[in-house]
DNA sequence: CGCGTTTGACCAGCGC
DNA sequence: GCGCTGGTCAAACGCG
């Protein structure tokens, strides 16, 4: 009886024995872990703040732009001394205020356009009208000319232009004539995917109907500028309605970016578009592995 | 039948 | 001056 006492005891002994190695090399494996995750928190810590030092420059860079384009287009009002012309100059000489939708931005400037810009910078820039450039994110199934921007527009006119094989369509406000703004719209030579509307000059009554702003097909986001459509809503603008110039005003401001859930879809489509850009996804992982070689010979 | 869209014709600016 | 091109007009057409 107490051989077999003692053997229990043994046993016991070793279960135990057993039982704290293994939660000492549990522990160890949670330490490991507990370090590991410490690690990829500083990594991701680093990325956050590169993406903030990112954001912070894009909005500085976006600041200098909102002021160069204001500049610009008092500029031009001063020297509009001269009768309009029916036919405008091609927008790129006109001040030009681009939006992003669905990640897709404007694209760099090309050779033909700094020769364009080096002809046109010894002649004197007049601008009619202001215009914005927006560009819509589109299914690439979807083959209409129709974006959803709020507004009501009746179309006037589509015609195929020699710098792109898919045609361009014409519209106009469906308040006119006591709403001249126009808009041409047409896809993208770059991505099918892409409608490019181009707006010229400014509503001069509120949106049609602002509901359900993220309930179109068409994601948006404006940089500001003088039409600034609201996303995806549709509606009928009624001549008989009073003009509401605050509420106008409320809806094309700038500052609705300050907007907590806006800011937020900004700063997402920023990244997605910065993500999609082969360069910046370059420079992310040489930046990346240029800091982890860096903590590694710190660390031997 | 009314309204919106389509599409060919027309107009006007621009470059050669 | 002529041709090219973008922009606009308006009749024809389609849809509800």
């Amino acid at each position: 009886m107490d051989q077999y006492s003692s053997s229990l005891v043994d046993t016991s002994l070793d279960l135990t024995i057993g039982i704290t190695r293994m939660r000492v090399e549990e522990d160890s494996t949670t330490n490991a872990l507990v370090d590991e995750l410490k690690r990829v928190n500083a990594e991701n810590k680093k990325l956050s703040e590169m993406l903030t030092l990112m954001c912070d420059n894009y909005n500085v860079v976006r600041k200098q732009l909102m002021e160069y384009v204001n500049k610009s287009n008092n500029t031009a009002e001063r020297e509009q001394t001269s009768p309009p012309k029916k036919r405008k100059s091609p927008a790129r000489d006109e001040a030009v205020s681009s939006a992003v939708i669905g990640g897709v931005s404007e694209s760099s400037s090309t050779d033909q356009d700094d020769q364009y810009l080096c002809k046109k910078q010894r002649e004197e820039t007049v601008v009619k009208e202001k215009v914005s450039r927006v560009y819509y994110k589109t299914e690439a199934s979807d083959t209409t000319l129709v974006v959803k921007d709020g507004y009501q527009w009746r179309k006037y006119g589509q015609k195929v232009t020699r710098d792109n094989p898919s045609p361009r369509a014409y519209f106009k406000c469906a308040c006119a004539p006591s709403c001249a703004v126009k808009k041409k719209v047409q896809r993208s030579v770059e991505d099918q995917s892409v409608l490019v509307a181009t707006y010229e000059g400014e509503h001069n009554h509120p949106m049609p109907s602002q509901m359900d702003s993220n309930n179109g097909l068409n994601r948006y986001v404006s940089l500001g500028g003088p039409v600034a459509p609201a996303a995806a809503a549709n509606g009928r603008c009624s001549l008989a309605k009073p003009v509401d110039l605050t509420e106008s005003k409320k809806v094309r401001s700038p500052s609705r970016i300050e907007f907590p859930e806006v800011q937020k879809l900004l700063v997402e489509q920023m990244a997605s578009s910065l993500t999609r850009d082969p360069n910046f996804t370059a420079a992310l992982a040489a930046a990346v592995t240029g800091r982890l070689y860096q903590k590694n010979q710190t660390e031997k």
